[in-house]
Formats: C-alpha cells, structure tokens, sequence
DNA sequence: TAGATTGTTAATCGATTAACAATC
DNA sequence: TAGATTGTTAATCGATTAACAATC
C-alpha cells in the first residue's frame, strides 16, 4: 500500500488550516505568510511551513502563500475535489442530526440515505432523506456510489452493522457508536467518541487536584 | 494554577481505558494485566503501565490490576464522582440529539436544559428537557449549578453564546460549532469539529496518492 | 538590489518503547 | 520460595521548534 507516509500528526492538522484559509478566502485576503497565519491560529509559523512542505512547496519565498491556491491543494489532499455519497446506519437522533447538518453537504458530502432496523422509520424522510430497511443496503449502496458510511447505531448493533457494510464494499466508516470498531486493515474508520470526549472535558475541568505529585511507591 | 503536570496525551486516553475497564467489569473479569489489557486495547503494554502511573501505583507486581479498582480510579481522575450538570445553548438537531443520548446521563452527565433563540421552541420539550430563552440563562446557570455549558449553535452565534455562559460563570465549554472559540486560558473548552473529522476521514479515504514522493524542490 | 519569507536542515523537546530491578 | 508483573529508569523514536541558506 502506498497509504502514505505523511504523519497522522499532519494529517489531523489539516481541516483546521482549511477551515482558517476559508475564512481568509470569504474575508477577500488574497496573501498570507506562515507568520501572519501563525498568529491567527495560535500555532508556530515552523510548524505551518513543516506541514505544508509535506506535500510539496505551496508558498513563494518573499511572498507567502496564496490563500486562494493553498485552499484549494489542502481541499484536494482533504480528498474534497471530488463528491462523496454517505450513507447513515441509524435513524435516531444523532443519526438525523447528522443527515440534517448543511456543513457536510456545503463541502461536497452527500447523504444519499439512511437506514434503521425499526418498521416504523422505514420509508420516513428526516431532512428530507429517506429511511431505507437494511435489507436494501447491498442495492443501495451499488447504485448510489456510496463510499462512506456513518454508524449511528447503538454500540451493541455498531460492529455488526460496520461488517455489513464492510461485506457491501465501503471502505470508510465514521463511526459515532461508544464503541471501538474492529476492522481490516484497509478499512479507514474515524472514530467520534462523545462520551469520551465529555470525559476529557470533564477531567480538565476536575483538574485533578487530588493527585499527590510525589513518588508513589513511598513503601516501608 | 496546578492545572497539573500530565500531558494532554495522557489525559486523551483516559477515557478509553475508562470504556475497556467498564466492558471487563460488566463481563465479571477481577484482574488484569498490562499485558493482556495491551492487546485487547491494541496498544503496547509499557504505555499502559506508563500513563497509568502518572497517577499513581494502581497495580501490584505479580498479580496486574484489579479491574474495579482500577476502573472506580480511573472515573475518579476522569470527574466522574461527581455529578456534572449541564445546559445545552441551541435546540437545534445536534443539541436535541445530544439531550437524547442515554451515555451522558448513566455517566452522570444530568442535562438540565436547553436555550435557543427560535421564540417557537421556547417552551417546548425535547427528550423531556425543556427550552428556555436565553434571558433565563444567568438565573438558570446559578440555580441549577451548571458546571457544563454545550455549545451546539451555528457557527456565526457560537463565540457570542460562549462569551455569554463565559460571563455567567460557566468555566468548562463542550463546542460542537464549527468554529475555534476564543476563551480565556482558565476556561476548558474541548471540541468536537464533526466537519474536521469527516474530512480526516476522506483525506484518510483518498489516500493522497497523488503526491510525488522525492525531493521537492528540483529547481534548475 | 534589498527585504521578505519560504523550504529545509539541525537542535530540542516530548512521547513511546524497551528493559529490568523491585516486589507481590 | 519461584513466577509473574508491576513501577520506573534508560533508550529510541517522532514531532516540534529554531535557524538559516535559498530565492522570489
């Protein structure tokens, strides 16, 4: 596989350069310098210009970087020059609120359907998206060209709904179950945790005062 | 500030081991060791052993770690022994989802209720959480001891809604807006940026093959 | 040309892994 | 006691920052 050898690190950096090249783009800033960018971002300028010159040199030397041009090649290593059809496992409410949120489709990401294993969601349309049975998710998922596939299911139901799509050619998977999702290796899964995430917040917020900061094994 | 020493990676994954510990307790297991904790988890075993003792000496040589033990420490570094109570700002779908998952309210998370500024949901009850209107918020934030302040507003209305909970005392921020908020340092502000980790996903997905692979600059 | 700012190498820092003595 | 496994130190690895020569 030439799955790359650029560093998760990088990688998970590079929505937030995109989403702050976007705001400079509407804002009408035509140039700016690893310097300007880094202030903005609360981020150092080395670490801007290490990270970009992972996929070659975007910038010029006494100018800067283009806004423009450098939204465009970080929205092409995104992988968002082309569309992506999604599919939602689960209509709850999660799951609607992700079929309903216009960011997704603003950046090229179609939801093409969902699906539920409960009667009386089926045939539904949430956002205007219509709940599918699971039985017709091999037909649906040929058809519509889907390449994602969001699991908003229970954990208990989340593994097994991830190899029927695994079983129906999907090859990403953005899993919203409190669950680790066992997959093959060339299946890409990111993983968004919410009670995890609740919990880191939860720990900063605690502080955790009542750590005693010297060496444990204060034994006799 | 003793905001602590440990390092944010340590911290990150807390939760996770949270999640693990809690399967093995559920499954009846009393102790385990690092090792076999490692390879259900995927990770090496000296990591484990590592990030457990920033905390402290949760185990004992020759025998491992007893699950419950363990599990009840890591909640307690996690915030979880107590009570948290929390408001979400906007009553959208996302927030409406957020007050309907089960997770938060068996973890202890209590949403107390919900504010939007739409004078048509005022009133109303979502997942059996009511929503105010946003002149209720101080008097709301004090009386129901609101530590948490969930930000699920689009994004031109986050900062203003952050800054407002902010001013009403709220020290720990839960942002699903697509959007960075500009917080004091003694705010906790953790964020779920859903657009950021779809498109990790998709550059994940893409794979970046288009990239070159030797030296970049091959100037003349 | 002079000034600015990149691309890139080298230095530093932090995180992960390996190893092993301590000890249950 | 012997075996197992931790707690912890040392070695390695990777990521970040600093520095500067290349160059627009």
């Amino acid at each position: 596989m030439d799955k790359s050898d650029i560093s998760k690190t990088v990688i998970s950096r590079l929505p937030r350069y995109f989403r702050y090249l976007g705001d400079l783009k509407d804002k009408g800033t035509e140039r700016i310098s690893s310097g300007e960018l880094s202030q903005l971002m609360n981020v150092t300028a080395s670490q801007i210009r290490q990270d970009l010159n992972n996929f070659g040199g975007f910038g010029q030397q006494g100018y800067g970087y283009n806004v423009d041009y450098l939204y465009t090649e970080i929205g092409k290593i995104l992988g968002l020059d082309k569309p992506h059809n999604l599919i939602i496992c689960g209509a709850g409410s999660l799951g609607t609120a992700l079929a309903g949120n216009p960011d997704f489709i603003n950046r090229g990401f179609k939801i093409k359907g969902m699906f539920d294993v409960d009667p009386v969601k089926i045939g539904k349309f949430l956002h205007g998206i219509e709940v599918h049975a699971n039985s017709e998710m091999d037909e649906f998922i040929k058809e519509n060209d889907i390449d994602i596939a969001v699991i908003a299911v229970p954990k208990e139901a989340a593994q097994s709904v991830a190899d029927r799509v695994l079983e129906y050619g999907i090859r990403a998977v953005w899993n919203f179950s409190n669950t680790d999702l066992d997959m093959p290796e060339n299946v890409i899964v990111e993983n968004v945790h919410l009670l995890d995430s609740l919990m880191r917040l939860s720990c900063d917020a605690v502080g955790y005062k009542n750590k005693s900061k010297g060496k444990a094994n204060g034994k006799g």
